[in-house]
DNA sequence: CAGTGGGCCTGAGTGC
DNA sequence: TGCACTCAGGCCCACT
């Protein structure tokens, strides 16, 4: 499910709310794709400084160490006070003085990882390979279209890789391939500086477009206050294999490339 | 070394 | 109604 867009929409939703808040109690269900890190307890008595986003990963600092959180493919985040008891998918309760935070995760391809630091070897594992924030000024278009002609894998798989720039999973990757014109296949290497210029431009334009209406709610996705978002709505592809295109009326293709499905239009997406 | 594909999990949907 | 199968927003890692 989530990709940046939801995640950073996820994060907008509680950040000021947990903010210094303080850890009363930690409850785990089932496992989740890592291990905590040491003993729940130890997160106890420690305060909330701030929530911070890097990729698809959720940083909650806390005045000692930080909290990793990952949603994985199918999980969704709550805060607030007064929760339900945990129903057999919520997997991580963070229990607060200001509410709690809850991980709701059916696939538990998701994870709360406690590590001392971002430099912490645990965290650094898990963010050292990061490429690029797509929303940052760091994001220049020098700089991705160096990663991106280092590669012949197809784009719409250098895209998903998250080497070059992070946060664009499988429904984003798409859209902004439409946006540019180019097609999933298309080797990154082969990629000429006007479509390079396109497709840098478009990332931004798509994440930002899409946080400003609340993610994408396929299925199930909602921010810490239960909203959903909207912007599967607004797709120009994804989803709508045979479905004309909403710019030149041909259908819209689907294919599969590394196990994941592409989507676009055979008209507008040339090469 | 770069690149591919299996695997982690559960639930929803489809076809028989 | 039940079963077998496929697919789903991500990502690590073993293999070629």
């Amino acid at each position: 499910m989530p990709e940046l867009p939801e995640v950073e929409v996820t994060r907008r939703s509680f950040a000021q709310a947990i903010a210094g808040a303080q850890v009363t109690a930690v409850r785990m269900g089932k496992p989740l794709r890592w291990p905590l890190g040491g003993d729940g307890g130890a997160l106890v008595g420690r305060s909330v400084s701030g929530v911070r986003r890097r990729g698809k990963y959720l940083l909650v600092d806390l005045d000692q160490g930080v909290l990793l959180v990952h949603l994985g493919m199918s999980g969704s985040l709550r805060f607030a006070q007064g929760l339900p008891p945990p129903g057999p998918h919520d997997h991580f309760d963070l229990v607060t003085t200001q509410g709690t935070l809850r991980l709701h995760d059916p696939r538990r391809f998701g994870a709360v990882v406690h590590a001392a630091g971002e430099a912490d070897p645990v965290a650094a594992k898990l963010l050292g390979g990061l490429g690029m924030e797509p929303l940052s000024d760091d994001f220049s278009l020098d700089a991705f279209s160096r990663g991106i002609k280092a590669s012949r894998v197809p784009i719409k798989q250098m895209l998903l890789g998250g080497k070059v720039v992070v946060g664009v999973g499988n429904i984003y990757a798409s859209e902004v391939l439409f946006l540019s014109g180019i097609r999933p296949q298309t080797p990154s290497a082969r990629i000429g500086p006007a479509r390079m210029g396109r497709l840098h431009a478009a990332i931004r334009q798509v994440l930002e477009r899409a946080v400003e209406l609340g993610g994408s709610t396929l299925k199930d996705f909602s921010n810490a206050d239960g909203a959903y978002g909207s912007y599967q709505a607004h797709a120009n592809v994804y989803g709508r294999e045979g479905a004309p295109c909403k710019v030149c009326g041909t259908p819209i293709k689907a294919l599969r490339q590394g196990q994941r499905s592409s989507y676009f239009c055979p008209r507008c997406q040339r090469a």
